[in-house]
DNA sequence: CAGCAGATTGACT
DNA sequence: GTCAATCTGCTGC
């Protein structure tokens, strides 16, 4: 099928990093509600967090409140939060229950609904979804989602086409200056040179298995 | 219970 | 490039 949804099993694995890049091509799907049919997206760009160990995670240190519970849940939960007052962010929370991996899906390139997205701002932007708050709201993703199981019938992840290796940059996260080295670690993925990815001209890096080609990497796109 | 920083965005110099 | 918006969850008193 190839709309079916990723299995627990995709989130359950160990590497949160290996299932962030693997996020990349899949289509997260919101269920109609209100009136609104389904709203859907390819993610083309997400960031791993890695749990105790990384400073930028809410769960650093192994942290447990109110707010951070959610991501001690089994792999394959949302994880919604509220950021500066207007913002909510999408998250996939990985690994088994109790460790609190987690990955902020950054931007999808938008697919189904483009209607019902619009409909969520006075003045849409050009661009619905090139960034992690504008995602939330173009999808209506907010609290109510928080805990939401991904296997469940609110908000999936539906496996799509996986971008070719080559096809995929790496680089340092972004908005968390805060965590001193952290920061730097290249765990934010994208797919190279997508229109819909939130920072176009932010420095990429070949991935491990992909060669560094000649030249014209950052050139901008038509 | 006051103070403050935040996994962002859009407007503006 | 700078900066305000806007509010929640935390920390510390």
């Amino acid at each position: 099928m190839s709309n079916a949804k990723l299995p627990r099993d995709f989130y359950t694995r160990a590497s949160v990093l290996a299932i962030a890049r693997d996020l990349l091509g899949q289509r997260l799907v919101v269920a109609g509600a209100g009136g609104r049919g389904r709203v859907a997206g390819i993610i083309v760009e997400t960031e791993a967090y890695r749990g105790p160990q990384d400073r930028a995670s809410h769960a650093h240190g192994g942290r447990r409140t109110a707010r951070t519970e959610t991501m001690y849940r089994i792999g394959g939960t949302a994880y919604v939060y509220f950021v500066y007052g207007m913002h909510h962010q999408f998250n996939v929370v990985t690994n088994v229950a109790d460790v609190p991996h987690a990955i902020l899906v950054r931007a999808l390139e938008p697919v189904e609904g483009l209607a019902s997205m619009r409909r969520r701002w006075p003045a849409p932007p050009p661009v619905l979804t090139n960034g992690p708050g504008k995602l939330c709201r173009a999808l209506g993703i907010d609290r109510a989602l928080d805990g939401a199981d991904l296997l469940g019938d609110r908000v999936w992840i539906e496996r799509g086409a996986p971008p070719a290796p080559r096809a995929i940059a790496r680089g340092p996260r972004i908005g968390i200056d805060y965590a001193g080295p952290w920061a730097a670690r290249p765990w934010r993925f994208w797919i190279r040179g997508n229109p819909f990815a939130s920072r176009r001209d932010a420095p990429a890096r070949p991935t491990a298995s992909a060669p560094r080609l000649p030249g014209r990497a950052a050139r901008p796109r038509g």
